[in-house]
Parts: structure tokens; sequence; C-alpha cells
DNA sequence: TTTTGTGCAAACCGTTTGCATGGAG
DNA sequence: CTCCATGCAAACGGTTTGCACAAAA
């Protein structure tokens, strides 16, 4: 039902190497940089189902775009409100089982998942003074 | 520099009364449902311009179309993975001082604010047994 | 009258999709 | 050989924008 090809291969080893969060286009970047042959849609259609198979994590940032991440360890992300970087942030500083058992106890919701995007102001900003990028 | 028009007024009154978290669309049929004359693009700058002003929020649903409501107490959203429905969800639920704290300790952000968009299966689709809606 | 806001429609741009072809199994 | 996957390009759809006109101050 679902075939290993050239492309799926390339896809994926790029997301497992990318630590940025990288948007469809940047993956797609990033597969002509290494001279390898893909189009954008298929990146798209390969992203979506790493997302479906539970091998990737998927958010949207401040501009809407769909950003995409291998998912290893749960994490969420903390992004710049001046220059749009993005790291990830630990789930253990957030207790999460409880929380979502919390939730679950004080609404009438199951199969309870969330993901945390923060904004601040990341170290270089704030020393730059808070100018726009 | 700012000047009072009744499009603004009528938006704006329109999102005070909106429980739902309507995106520009929706806003924009409400105001038609009132024989109000506005176009969808003043209902887009209008609605930006409330969030810039801090007297609306804006998030991105699953679909990653944007959401407003009215500003009032700080508080998160849970949307139903089936039907799609947006909840409000008190924010004293999760100590969110204490994490906002806890952020700033353990990362170099600074100015930290956050949005927790949690999904989860509501009541109704839980008892319609998970069916597409 | 001056200046900002609105309506309209076109443009934008990230994303999806139809279809003919290619390649995995 | 069969099907699923890919490439290509067109279509989609939410959102933005330029411009002439309307209306607030």
């Amino acid at each position: 039902m679902q075939r290993e090809t050239r492309q799926r291969r390339l896809i994926m080893e790029i997301l497992l190497n990318s630590m940025d969060h990288p948007d469809a286009l940047t993956v797609f970047r990033r597969a002509q940089d290494k001279k390898a042959k893909v189009s954008i849609g298929t990146v798209y259609r390969t992203l979506e189902l790493l997302v479906k198979e539970g091998k990737a994590l998927k958010f949207y940032d401040a501009n809407a775009i769909a950003r995409y991440d291998a998912k290893t360890d749960f994490h969420h992300h903390l992004i710049c409100k001046i220059c749009g970087k993005v790291e990830d942030l630990d789930v253990s500083l957030f207790k999460s089982d409880q929380m979502i058992k919390e939730i679950e106890e004080k609404t009438h919701f199951k199969d309870i998942e969330y993901h945390l995007t923060i904004y601040g102001i990341c170290e270089d900003c704030a020393k730059r003074g808070n100018r726009e990028s």
C-alpha cells in the first residue's frame, strides 16, 4: 500500500536533519541544494503523509505558513516576535500529562492533544533593542 | 488619526456579540444579515486593526484560517478534531503566571505570551462515534 | 478642505489537485 | 503487469492591495 521511493526517503532525511522547522518551500530548496529532483507538489504530499503517519509534526507560524518537523520527542515551540526564529522547548516544563488529565476532567473533551506556541523576544533581538528585522 | 466609521462600529459590535470565534467571512455574513453594507476587504482591514489595537485576538484554526474574537478576559481554545467547533477554556486551569515565569527562567526569551490551542473530541462527536462531519 | 476609510476587483501566494507518465512491488 | 507516486501546471481560496471615490474631522 505504501511505497518507498527516492523522494520519500529524501524528504524524510531532510526533515530529520533540519532543526529549524522548515516550511514546504524550504524543504524543497534543500532538496535542490542536494541536486535531487523533486517537485514542490510531491514535497507537500509527502509532508502531509508524514504527518498522517505520525512521523512529523505540523503547526502554523505567525504568518499562517505550515511548518514541519520530524517527530522525535514531543516538544513545544518558542517563536521570536521580532525575527521569527523558532526554537524548541522541552515539554517537561509543563507537566503535560497532568495538564491533559486536568483538561479531560474539567471539560467534556476526549483524546486531547495540544501544541503550545509561545511568543516572546529572543536574546539577540532583546540586545538589538527590539528593532524590526 | 483614527476615525470612527459606521463599518468599524458594526464590525466591533458583531465581534463582541459573537461567541464562536468567527473568521472574516463569517463576520462579513453577519453584517449582511443585519442588512449592513460592508465589503470583505474592510472586514479584513478592520479586524487586523482591532488586533493591532489589542481589542481582538487572532489565532489560526486547524485549516489555517484566521479566527478572531473580542478580547475580554484571556482564555484558551478547545477545538473539536471532528466537527471543528471551538470552545473557550478558562486560562486559570493552567496557572499561566507560574508557567510564564518558568519559561522566562529557563529560556532567554522575554515578554512572553502564549496561546494554547487544544485539540480533542467534543461530547457530541464522541457520542456519534467519531464519524467524519 | 484635508485626510483617512471604503468598495471593488485584481493580484498574491501558499497549498491542493487532475491527469498523463514513471517507477516500485 | 498493476497500482501507487511523481511532475507539471492549472486551479483554489483565504487574504492583501491599488486606486478612485466617499465620508469623517
